[in-house]
DNA sequence: TGTCAATCGCTAATGCAATCTCATTTGCAT
DNA sequence: ATGCAAATGAGATTGCATTAGCGATTGACA
């Protein structure tokens, strides 16, 4: 069975808190501020459940690596802000419906990466 | 100064036969073809100058990692056929030019991946 | 409140891509 | 043809993200 620790809440906590994707370092980093022996190899393994009870959501990110966000949310794309180096997930799809591929490509999924400034530094 | 090797001329050539963006791997298996013993260190070192050149251009693709293409193409993005594994460049860009994101937000730059099956593999 | 396994922190170990070392080979200018 | 520095091949090595091992801690339930 699984147990309710303090360690599993505070990691939870910080993707509720911040709505956003992070990445380890950052989820090291805030989750430390509710506790403050949380280990870096904790993170991981809770990682790890999170995704398999479908909790997260792995996202590899062509520069920043691997990151975790909310699972549940409708169809979307992600925005990196070289400023404050948070990811922002953009709601909607940019992507004009149809013909997104030259004919005789069948398109089943699609990401995109926005990068630039955000609202909160320009 | 810069020498002229078979290494180096097989590796620029499987570029040209294949026209593609093109894995580590798969430059060693290609160019293997034509310069049996080439090593992967060789193939390191040479796409390592053939970018720094400007004759090569670095991908960092979400799923498959590393990849390279040669430089001067349009605006362009990239379809990965997860049935033969090759990755397309699509020219042109599916992006509704304007309203990319949400005002406030200044996109600077942008990728799309696309992953489906190949014209080939239909 | 005591038991016991899930979980933790700590550290060592792993996997992988990319780089380095160095003896050998090879362009290329003379 | 010769000399020399650039380039190569083979393998060891690094760097980084992630995982595993293990003794200590702590939920949860009796």
């Amino acid at each position: 069975m699984q147990r309710k620790t303090s360690q599993r809440d505070a990691i939870q906590e910080v993707f509720i808190q911040e709505d956003r994707p992070l990445g380890i370092e950052d989820i090291l980093t805030y989750g430390r501020t509710i506790v403050t022996t949380l280990n870096q190899a904790t993170v991981y393994r809770t990682l790890k459940v999170l995704v398999e009870n479908g909790w997260l959501t792995q996202i590899n990110h062509p520069s920043l690596g691997t990151l975790y966000e909310r699972t549940g949310k409708e169809h979307h794309h992600h925005f990196y802000c070289h400023v404050c180096r948070r990811v922002y997930e953009l709601p909607g799809c940019p992507l004009a419906q149809g013909d997104i591929a030259p004919k005789g490509f069948i398109v089943e999924h699609h990401e995109v990466f926005f990068s630039g400034t955000c609202p909160s530094c320009c």
